[in-house]
DNA sequence: TGTATTGTACTAGGCACGTAGTACATGCAG
DNA sequence: CTGCATGTACTACGTGCCTAGTACAATACA
């Protein structure tokens, strides 16, 4: 959770609850802190808090009701969980391909790139 | 050229020049159009290309005089194009990969996930 | 029924960034 | 030296977006 990283609050916030849920970390059914006690713990504002929620409910992850609190959806939370990362990810390799196309890299370039960033990025675990 | 992309009109220009230069459509000691012309030919003005030539010179692709014009430099334009391009795309791949890490995605998934775009977004050419 | 707790909706402030505009400095030619 | 064309520096405007704040609606429980 870092404010100046340049990246919006409310989306690390989605990616971190999403990537809990998608790993099992976090399980269907499972109720989450208030949006008070999230708001205490990160140290954020409370509507920060509210729009990653509505968000994740958006995503078709988590349900909320007013008055009663948040939980992790019963059906379908982890897939969706899932689908979204692949397609987040995918979004963001198309973007990289793309500019690889425009600025004229060619197929070899591009993935001797590729594997040298996950080599980066993916050294121990995962 | 497309001013409503979302993606700022003076990059897709450094882009298309730093491109130009890369495949070697422009030539090193090569002298480019004045930034009026380029701006009444683009249709944008002359303030963003001027924004457009301070970035190829700082990335040394370019040499621009005042009162004289902007040249494709003699010495080293050519590599610096394709050094650049190389970073641009690394830099655009670290970040896909380090959401994919982030959200959870393994490296087998990711790996398709970049394959499959490859597929996409180089069907023809290139 | 009333009160406390929860999430929700709406608004306003601030900040970053791209773009346009204008005035300026530099070089060249007559 | 003068006039013209070139790139440059600086400023101002507009826009989009995130965040914070405040008031509101819904629910549970005594």
């Amino acid at each position: 959770m870092d404010p100046r990283s340049g990246y919006p609050i409310y989306l690390q916030i989605v990616e971190q609850i999403q990537r809990a849920v998608a790993v099992g970390r976090l399980t269907p059914g499972e109720q989450l802190p208030t949006v008070k006690q999230l708001a205490s713990d990160l140290l954020v504002n409370p509507s920060t808090i509210a729009r990653a929620l509505r968000e994740l409910e958006h995503l078709g992850i988590v349900d909320s009701l007013a008055g009663r609190g948040s939980w992790v959806r019963r059906d379908g939370a982890t897939a969706a969980a899932s689908r979204v990362a692949g397609d987040a990810v995918a979004s963001a390799l198309a973007a990289a391909v793309r500019e690889a196309r425009a600025l004229g890299v060619d197929r070899t370039q591009l993935r001797d790139l590729f594997t040298s960033a996950v080599e980066t990025w993916y050294r121990d675990d995962a």
